[in-house]
RNA sequence: GGGCCUGUAGUGUAGUGGAUAGCACAUAAGCCUCCGGAGCUUAUAUCCCGGGUUCAAGUCCCGGCAGGCCCGCCA
């Protein structure tokens, strides 16, 4: 709905510009507390046509012309700035669309394809808390998109075949696996003793460099011991993705860029570039026109390749099916990352876009698979449904096991989800205990309740008699402060969704959804809904109330958390 | 040593160069005997330091300081 709204002030904007004399220009519009959108345009212009902007702003007003059909009540010069009303009818058609596009609301306004690679953590141990913020960050960013009107692809890239992989298998057939636990997790086992191993005897590897050599040029055994090394991690790690919520649509296997030629195929592209040279046997490329010091090897000296090399192929790859290709990388990728951008550019092929988010880190210092110091995904997802079930115990303890267990389960992945995407992903953050287990801050809980406490006081009000969802209602007795304040709110959802879809920033939308939820707390704080004297009062607020339950519910699915409707 | 990111109340965070720096936790004081109290209201900030650009800087530029990440045959 706001988008409409603001599509309507440019053009009106715009004309009124235009009729005196100014031209168009960015209108510098904002978010406003004056006002339902504010434009600076002015100060804009009074340095062009060096004049003052309040006489600029005053100008602008008196010349716009409000189409009959517009959503826009009244433009006001206030000082330098132009604040712009939005009409009832545009509070009206926002409660009528809620309810008949329901889960539809506020979306389906782009379209093309889209490939979206993340999380993408070696199989050599299971997810951990760093890992998982690439995935809340790119499987929210994927839901945003979606609900946006993209068709999003969601790719896992596994690396089967690199040095991390060779270990795996090694330790396979060094030390026992431990077949009680979840597969991921003695991998991880393993892995962190053979690490151990090979630094008390370096001679060993040569061992791995061997194995590496055979898994490149094909070799039947050697694939097959990666494989089954690999296929234990994956299955481990996609049981943690699906506990919150992540499924990929493709899991893509390096090796099979190795196998189908297109690695040695690419190898041979950026040679005919003249860009590459051999440097102490390693085949590299020179970076430096696009302002990279060192160049970049994408070859051994005994002639394997390296991630970059394999992960150049998948990205020529990607970039033949889909309009846009996004990847969700950890900081130390950032580096890697341009070089790769640039070497596709070298080669005239379309390059990805990079969503980079800062390291997750534990009080003592980073974390590490190989040197066995993290803290991982499923213990964090058990202490938290522990807790989680606590505090629904505390809550609602008449009712059965059965609930509690699903109730702490969705409440307890949607803080875990929440708490991550909340943050902005360029901020590094230190992973503390105490505040993972805290549900007393206000994250998803709250959201998640007021969604139940919507469904709750409709059930109630239907099992009164005092609500019937076909009822026709009369939007415009909604009029009190809370009332249009919460309508606006909602109106908002099709453009915070575009603008993370656009900035690719998923805290934008969760910021906005605990905003909702406080939009229509203070709604339903204020404002008598079921105890509302005059029928017709009375069926508007349920249809508001109905509106909230759709759009929260919304929210959440687009933040990839539950909906509980009673928690 | 060089590069990139970050630095906002006790803590955690939001903030496209513009109108009173938004929110949560913790703390303190309140709320119609409340239609779900996991709720609502109020109180608390020299925006790391120093310069500069601008009519206007938390936001842009330069220099510090602190933390994170990276700097070829790992990924």
């Amino acid at each position: 709905m706001f988008l409409e709204f603001k599509q309507q002030v440019t053009l009106i904007l715009n004309d009124a510009m235009e009729s005196l004399g100014y031209g168009t220009d960015d209108l510098n519009l904002e978010p406003s507390q004056h006002a339902d959108i504010a434009s600076r345009v002015a100060f804009r212009l009074a340095s062009k046509l060096k004049q003052n902007p309040k006489d600029i702003a005053e100008r602008i007003a008196a010349a716009v012309v409000i189409p009959d059909d517009s959503y826009v009540d009244s433009v006001e010069a206030v000082g330098p700035y132009l604040n712009l009303r939005a009409n009832r009818r545009y509070l009206d058609e926002t409660v009528s669309r809620i309810r008949s596009e329901t889960d539809g609301f506020g979306g389906g306004f782009c379209e093309g394809r889209i490939i979206m690679e993340h999380t993408s953590a070696n199989p050599n141990g299971p997810l951990h808390v760093g890992h998982i913020r690439n995935s809340v960050i790119g499987d929210t960013l994927t839901r945003i998109l979606k609900r946006a009107g993209y068709d999003v692809d969601t790719h896992y890239y596994v690396n089967d075949m690199g040095r991390q992989i060779a270990i795996v298998s090694w330790a396979l057939s060094h030390f026992e696996f431990d077949t009680s636990k979840k597969s991921d997790h003695s991998i991880a086992d393993v892995y962190i003793k053979a690490n151990a191993e090979l630094e008390a005897h370096p001679e060993k590897v040569a061992e791995i460099d061997r194995l590496m050599q055979l898994v490149e040029s094909g070799d039947e055994e050697t694939m097959e011991r990666f494989d089954k090394a690999v296929g234990f991690a994956v299955a481990g790690i996609k049981e943690t993705l699906l506990k919150m919520n992540v499924a990929h649509d493709t899991f893509v296997n390096e090796s099979g860029f190795v196998r189908s030629g297109a690695v040695s195929r690419i190898v041979d592209e950026i040679k005919a570039t003249g860009r590459t040279e051999i440097d102490n046997g390693a085949l590299v490329v020179d970076l430096l026109s696009y302002g990279f010091e060192k160049s970049l090897v994408i070859q051994r000296t005994d002639g394997t390749s390296l991630y970059t090399t394999r992960d150049l192929a998948y990205h020529e790859w990607k970039g033949e099916q889909a309009e846009r290709v996004i990847d969700v990388l950890g900081a130390d990728h950032k580096l890697i990352s341009g070089q790769l951008k640039a070497t596709l550019n070298a080669i005239g092929k379309p390059e990805p876009e990079v969503v980079i988010f800062e390291f997750v880190s534990l009080p003592e210092g980073s974390m590490s698979t190989r040197r066995g110091k993290f803290i991982t995904a499923d213990e964090l997802f058990e202490q938290v449904g522990e807790q989680a079930f606590v505090e629904v115990d505390k809550r609602r303890p008449e009712m059965p096991d059965e609930f509690k267990k699903d109730v702490a389960a969705t409440v307890g992945i949607g803080a875990v989800r929440y708490d991550i995407v909340k943050v902005s992903p360029e901020k590094s953050t230190v992973f503390n205990w105490k505040e993972a287990l805290d549900f007393e801050k206000q994250g998803a809980p709250f959201i998640q309740y007021s969604h139940a406490r919507a469904c709750s006081i409709l059930a109630k009000a239907k099992e009164e008699g005092l609500w019937n969802p076909a009822t026709t209602i009369d939007p415009s007795v909604l009029v009190e402060d809370s009332e249009v304040t919460f309508i606006k709110k909602m109106a908002q959802f099709d453009n915070v969704l575009d603008q993370s879809a656009r900035e690719l920033k998923p805290h934008i939308f969760a910021i906005y959804a605990r905003e909702l939820a406080d939009s229509f707390n203070q709604f339903y704080r204020f404002v008598p809904v079921i105890s509302a004297e005059e029928e017709s009062d009375r069926n508007s607020r349920l249809a508001l109330v109905d509106c909230a339950r759709i759009v929260l519910a919304n929210a959440l699915e687009t933040l990839g958390i539950g909906a509980p409707e009673s928690m």
